[in-house]
DNA sequence: CTGAAAGCGCTAACAG
DNA sequence: CTGTTAGCGCTTTCAG
């Protein structure tokens, strides 16, 4: 009785799902063949690969990624590293990066850094050494990640602010939050406002944080009085206790928040204060998350296009993974201050 | 000029990370007790261990888990197969299944369902044949992806209610919505409301959601007149269509909400009619998501652990896969009506 | 307690 | 155009 050296044992039919093997013998071809027709990339004739094809659809056969990668093709999954996902921006940059992948064909493994997680275990969370990956560094966990990365892993990164000196990463992707945040208080300058306070977010940096900056920018330029900054967490709860105290004081007549989470906890401070939005107080967001227009009062915010900064991260990554395929990487959009019902005339 | 098997050349140092077999060579020791020593599983002497753990350490080796995987290791991946994560319920379910799957030592890959993703490709988000799954089926894209998996992959689900006939499904978990639903009505008719009126949001069946039943239960056992549900989706904007024109009517005095998001439509809709909440009009939501407590009015609403049903859903995978080691099911919390401002006594 | 051998499913060379 | 031969890095047998 012979045995072919591959084959296990015809009595012990193990419900193992149907490998490249499987479909070559059943069409009658090699291996290397089916794994040929899978990947389109070496010719086969029509014949041959029609035949496959219709093995692969009767089996059921789906090529397992796992040998694909480790046998050396090409890469096909990325990690993202995120940190706190209950947060829009990071939330909608992680769907934009998701969809990108995933319409590439990529498998995307997502993996949450928590404020302690130390350096060390950053590169046990890949599947293998070198693996590809974005990370989402707007916070100070993010970018601590993105530092203690291995030289050798491929990665692009979603971050808060272009790096703060020497050249631009080209790896890295970043929103004009900067002009952004100048042009809303510009807005608010013009309309009336003798200054602007500024509810700000943590930064990731030690450098002063983009929107913090353009903030300044925009009263100095008009030469107006620069309060200092009021430290924000993220949350509408941080928003509520930074200006609590500052809302007694009448001549405190606009805010700008460092996202929209901050706005609507200045808005219950206010609202608590007797103050009255946008008669007596005006207040501007950032972010334009879902809820910000059906506030109450609506908000006034800076819009901006996480998903497409998502996208565009993958985009990056794509391109430095494999250079000659990947398509050009996408645009996103500029910030915009969309106009709602929390902003209005300084009162006379 | 001899060059070994396994050696590549020497003068062509290609940055390949360590692998098992360079510890084994530096540490003076089998490939095989390397394994031992990083999988603790077989006993090792002490000395060669600590041996094998130093070459470890000097040299950066990281196990390549594809190669644990492929090579029949134990399963330590899951993907979660989720539909739009921009929705509160989905997203926080989602943050409590990594959370625990990456304390299990599990990395997890994410993939999202489109609406009109087929059942076909399904199989193909799977990197291998067989890959533990997790699902988000809250609604109808997730129920369908739920269906379509193949019979071998290993699966637990979120799922937005008991399965509609025949016994519960060891293998998902949900949210008893149908008595909280049923608490919120209750608590607004004991306000001296007459009836409460619901708009839902979609449903994952063609059987009556959970929310809805729960709602209708409360109403029938008290002997008020129910209203037909007001079909909604799950934008503030679809809420906001929803009631428009049923607010003119000043007789319906408390509204029941399938999600906070349409809370906020409705109460937008509330105050373009004229209409005084909670004076005039009680609002209540679903989901506690976290602005909830900041609008304005702060909303009344349903309390939902969808953080403590994602561990939870983890847990059960856990248990499919390795019921000898896995921890006890981690339990999650009753719904809870989170009563504030949106809510009130009818009005006389 | 340790080592040697045989694959996991696939791709990348090489042959024909 | 197609088949053959090596591995990828690891875990599982099975022998010592």
């Amino acid at each position: 009785m012979e045995v072919t050296g591959h084959m296990p044992a015809q009595d012990a039919p193990r419900a193992r799902s149907a490998s490249i093997w499987d479909v070559a013998r059943v069409a009658g071809v090699s291996q290397q063949t089916v794994s040929r027709v899978i990947n389109g990339k070496a010719r086969v004739s029509e014949a041959t690969r029609a035949r496959v094809l219709q093995v692969i659809a009767e089996l059921g056969y789906r090529p397992n990624r796992l040998a694909q990668a480790l046998a050396g093709g090409p890469v096909r999954s990325v990690t993202v590293l995120t940190s706190d996902t209950a947060l829009y921006g990071a939330a909608a940059t992680l769907r934009g990066m998701e969809e990108a992948a995933r319409t590439a064909g990529f498998s995307v493994g997502i993996s949450v850094l928590e404020r302690t997680s130390g350096q060390a275990d950053i590169a046990l969370r890949l599947n293998r050494p070198g693996e590809a990956v974005m990370v989402i560094a707007f916070d100070d966990a993010g970018v601590r990640a993105l530092r203690a990365l291995p030289a050798d892993v491929p990665v692009a990164a979603a971050v808060e602010r272009r790096p703060d000196d020497g050249p631009d990463d080209p790896w890295q992707v970043w929103l004009d939050d900067r002009a952004a945040a100048a042009h809303a208080t510009r807005y608010l300058l013009g309309l009336g406002h003798r200054t602007v306070h500024y509810v700000a977010i943590p930064s990731s940096t030690s450098a002063l944080p983009q929107r913090t900056q353009g903030w300044q920018d925009a009263l100095r330029a008009a030469g107006r009085p620069v309060p200092e900054p009021l430290p924000g967490g993220w949350s509408p709860r941080s928003g509520y206790l930074a200006v609590r105290s500052l809302l007694a004081d009448r001549s405190v007549t606009a805010v700008l928040c460092g996202n929209d989470d901050l706005a609507l906890g200045v808005m219950r401070a206010a609202r608590e204060a007797g103050r009255d939005i946008p008669g007596d107080l005006s207040v501007v967001g950032f972010d334009d998350s879902p809820p910000s227009a059906y506030l109450n009062p609506s908000l006034t915010t800076v819009r901006l296009d996480f998903e497409g900064l998502g996208r565009a991260c993958f985009g990056l990554l794509h391109r430095r993974l494999d250079p000659q395929n990947a398509p050009a990487v996408p645009a996103w959009s500029e910030p915009e201050l969309i106009v709602r019902e929390s902003s209005g005339p300084a009162p006379a």
